[in-house]
RNA sequence: GCCCCCAUCGUCUAGCGGCCUAGGACGUCGCCCUUUCACGGCGGUAGCACGGGUUCGAAUCCCGUUGGGGGUACCA
């Protein structure tokens, strides 16, 4: 049988994204949603349609948590993936938790039973596996042992209270689509053991609830993991009948995604940090630098260049272009495009950006009192061009904003500067600002150059290193004498005091 | 084992038969700028897995090999 995806072309483009709410939600499913996203957002500039459903495939009760489910929400909102249809806003195919759609499951489970298409399976696992060894058949899965079951069998098999599922019964020959990233792929069926639909107890599983939503929500293209590459031929397969059965109008197109690998070229998998995308939130990605990244996992805008905005990507994004080769997440080239979208961004919105984390670190007062705002609005264009990730501005400016009381300097560039000779040019630096009468930048420089370059006959670093230490508490600072005319006069000099004590 | 997918610098990629003595980015190395770190600027480094075809011509098409990855559930 061949099967020459139903033409959707011509159909107003619907796509979904359909994570189960299990663990933390990966880099990889990021991507997933950022493609079909971009998709849909790029056939709606094009009046193609363009809706993008967010699905909640939550049918394995064992493994779904509300914590997993929230955290998904939470992460396209912090993303900014608006969905037009799905869980939170609604929409004309709801529901859209399969654990809400138990009915409709049901509904299309017995039509399929009452067709040819299934057939109820009595077999255990030991059974089916003591069979594959005694046939020596190098075919895993199931060998369609119930497939004809003649009606006495069954009537024995009842008698034992045997519990059964329902399979579906895979057609001869072989199956092919056009993969929208991969071109032509075939599958023998023989190679495609007939599958379960249900639980013995009933509950759908997710080779039905999927085809048969996608189905019925009417999607147009399924753009997902690779992983999901060889379930493709059995949802062709019963997208078949579920057209027959009037169930489906067509048979969306299929893509299939790259991985996203881990350090061992290995297939980012939850156990490792590095595919929680927490993370990468936690660690002070800018979501529009963790999205332009997660764009370049596969796909580029142009031969040239590698940062842009979302806008751009949704003008140029056609999944044609996306490469089948599995990408490997690199951190540091995450921060690169990161640091390179945060260059793009006002003084003041990187000061909105940042003001959490100084919040979260204790930096400035909660709500933020005037005193600091102001403060903050001095020094924040000081290391707007310097930091990379939003967590690196605590760091920096922290010194800024505490009390001379819980003031600390960093032991180890303590013992490494504030040496014998790091102390006398504290000292100098001292005596020469005390006596400074305009507290500015320039004169501050002017006056420390005078004293400590000049007369002590120092190279600049052995002479502002020291200096640095003692007032900033660190050897790396925003620059020195600006931090001092915001520190002000009075807590400068104290420090310089202090380091001497 | 069997099935399927993949294969250009260390990494992400551009390339869809001649524009390629293979372009960009990250990394790395060197230099410049410089009050530290960073930013920025300049330059270097490094790649078409291998073997057969097809063609006047192949990184680009075909076949095979090798290598990597995934699937093989009453998970999704």
């Amino acid at each position: 049988m061949s099967n020459a995806a139903s033409n959707t072309s011509a159909l107003p483009v619907r796509v979904r994204m359909a994570p189960s709410p299990t663990g933390s939600p990966h880099v990889g499913l990021a991507r997933t949603a950022l493609y079909n996203w971009a998709f849909a957002r790029h056939a709606q500039q094009f009046g193609a349609g363009g809706t993008f459903v967010f699905r909640i495939e939550d049918t394995d009760k064992a493994r779904n948590t509300q914590e997993s489910y929230d955290s998904l929400i939470d992460l396209m909102q912090w993303l900014g993936l608006e969905w037009d249809e799905g869980v939170g806003v609604g929409g004309a195919y709801g529901p859209y938790r399969q654990s809400e759609r138990s009915d409709i499951y049901a509904d299309v489970l017995t039509r399929l039973r009452e067709s040819s298409y299934t057939y109820d399976c009595f077999c255990t696992n030991d059974e089916v596996e003591a069979r594959r060894k005694a046939s020596g058949s190098k075919v895993m899965g199931y060998d369609g042992f119930c497939r004809e079951l003649g009606a006495d069998q069954r009537t024995t098999f009842e008698a034992e209270e045997r519990s059964s599922i329902v399979r579906f019964r895979m057609p001869d020959g072989s199956i092919t689509w056009d993969d929208l990233v991969r071109g032509d792929i075939t599958f023998e069926t023989i190679f495609v053991p007939d599958f379960a639909l249900c639980r013995a107890n009933g509950d759908p599983l997710y080779t039905l609830t999927a085809p048969v939503d996608d189905a019925t929500m009417e999607i147009t293209h399924v753009l997902r993991g690779e992983d999901l590459l060889s379930s493709t031929p059995r949802q062709l397969a019963l997208f078949d009948a579920l057209k027959e059965l009037g169930v489906a109008k067509a048979t969306p197109a299929y893509g299939h995604l790259p991985y996203v690998m881990g350090e061992g070229n290995k297939k980012l998998s939850k156990r490792d940090p590095q595919a929680h995308m927490e993370l990468y939130r936690e660690q002070g990605f800018l979501p529009e630098g963790l999205l332009n990244y997660l764009a370049l996992l596969g796909w580029s805008i142009a031969a040239d260049r590698d940062v842009f905005s979302l806008e751009e990507m949704i003008e140029k994004f056609d999944i044609a272009d996306v490469n089948p080769n599995p990408a490997r997440f690199d951190l540091k080239k995450a921060e690169a495009i990161n640091a390179s979208q945060m260059r793009l961004l006002s003084i003041e919105a990187i000061t909105h950006r940042v003001l959490p984390f100084l919040k979260k670190a204790g930096v400035v007062s909660d709500p933020v009192s005037d005193a600091d705002a102001q403060l903050l609005a001095l020094a924040m264009p000081l290391i707007a061009e310097r930091i990379n990730k939003l967590t690196e501005a605590p760091d920096m400016l922290g010194f800024l904003f505490v009390d001379e009381g819980s003031f600390e300097r960093d032991g180890d560039d303590v013992a490494k500067v504030l040496d014998e000779t790091g102390l006398e040019v504290v000292q100098a630096a001292h005596d020469a600002l005390a006596a400074l009468g305009e507290w500015s930048t320039v004169a501050i420089e002017a006056s420390l150059r005078s004293a400590l370059i000049e007369g002590m006959e120092l190279k600049p670093r052995v002479a502002f290193g020291p200096v640095r230490v003692a007032v900033t508490g660190k050897r790396i600072s925003p620059p020195l004498f600006e931090s001092m005319e915001l520190l002000g006069r009075e807590r400068s000099l104290a420090r310089l005091r202090s380091a001497l004590a």
